[in-house]
DNA sequence: ACCCAGAATGAATGAATATTCATTCTTGAT
DNA sequence: ATCAAGAATGAATATTCATTCATTCTGGGT
């Protein structure tokens, strides 16, 4: 990500400059990446081509193999950054020193999952992409796995927080997060797949749903 | 699918036979749709090419465009076929004539749904690898949708008869459903995904744990 | 003012791939 | 036995694409 806001939007041509800009390695990766994700996006990972990312990135065929060895090696680097922003967002909310409250921190959890940042076409279609090729590619199921698994554990020890703060009885912590976690994967690809069918705010009270049946001291 | 099992296991040759087989034009579609969607699970969707399925197949290159015009119709076809077998097998069972009561139908939807047949690690691979370009695809988007939108409506029914029985108080079958539809697919992807984190027998637990907690008196 | 390390370019290359179609083969009807 | 319809083949074609690398350009250091 390249702007504060989080948004990956469009390429920043310099309206009229034409002149070679030379940038460091680390902003140029950043920018090629950012691309990337703008072309999965649109026209799905198995259509993407080199020129087109650089294309949209405003840069040359050559500089992709320049900073990345090969296509390969950017559509891995690509998955790994977006999982990090999104496992990496969830974590830091779980971890959350800046709320105190358990319930507000769910909330908060929830907000992030499926609020305006994550939920844009555009990542969904990106994390669904990778997703896709993950049963023939175990570079991608590693990549996912590693960060997926971290953010397992920190759900898990929020629900385990959750359930003696509440005294909560007969539910299991682990089984209960595996449940909301792909409970969130399912309602962020009905976003994606039937956006008919499904509306942010539908989605958002299903989950609510889940949690408030759960811990009803908690959510509402 | 050939055979009664329901598996797409393998290309059958004939061992010696390299004589060349006329067959109806119908049998040979499903054969190279078959072809396809092996190939999909072993090398994903995005490096599936005409000579690796038509060779899967045990036929040559030529015969691909002769059954469907061109691969983005073979491509198309698999997943209509695909999204057929799913829903089919699901609505199926939830009009269930076969199965009065309405707890074991439940059940017997879960196991479908979760069961050997489905959760193949083949099919999965082929359900996502289409998720995934369904964000760039609208045709992919609409053959899904379609499928979807009627098992929707007959789990909300199945939900509804179950809610009348159960005589369950504050309880949304249309919101349930879309939870259950979502959870459902969200372990699929885990089982896809995370195999080593989620064990089929803990997808079908976690999927259970929800029915329960919904429907106590169905579900034991 | 001048240099030069290395960032950036994009034409050229070669490999992969979808699609075509002239030809061959099979089968059921006569 | 013969034939015609049309199913099947696969070499050839044209296109697309990743990758290379000789060349050009930039900007900080002197």
């Amino acid at each position: 990500m390249t702007d504060s806001s989080g948004a990956v939007t469009e390429a920043l041509p310099e309206p009229g400059s034409k002149r070679r800009q030379i940038r460091p390695k680390a902003e140029r990766r950043q920018q090629l990446i950012d691309a990337t994700i703008r072309c999965i996006a649109q026209h799905g990972l198995s259509a993407v081509t080199m020129q087109m990312v650089t294309r949209e990135a405003g840069l040359s065929v050559g500089i992709a193999n320049l900073h990345f060895e090969s296509k390969d090696n950017l559509l891995k680097e690509t998955l790994r950054f977006v999982a990090q922003e999104y496992h990496g967002g969830q974590i830091e909310i779980m971890e959350g020193g800046d709320i105190p409250d358990l319930g507000e921190r769910l909330d908060a959890l929830l907000d992030f999952q499926l609020g305006r940042g994550v939920t844009q076409r555009q990542k969904m279609s990106v994390w669904f992409a990778y997703y896709g090729e993950a049963g023939a590619r175990p570079v991608y199921q590693k990549i996912v796995s590693t960060v997926d698994r971290l953010a397992a554990q920190k759900l898990e020890a929020l629900f385990i927080q959750i359930i003696r703060q509440g005294n909560y009885r007969g539910v299991d912590a682990r089984e209960l997060a595996t449940g909301y976690s792909a409970l969130i994967d399912g309602l962020h690809l009905g976003l994606l797949v039937t956006p008919r069918e499904l509306s942010k705010r539908r989605a958002r009270a299903v989950a609510r749903d889940f949690l408030r049946r759960a811990f009803p001291q908690h959510i509402r």
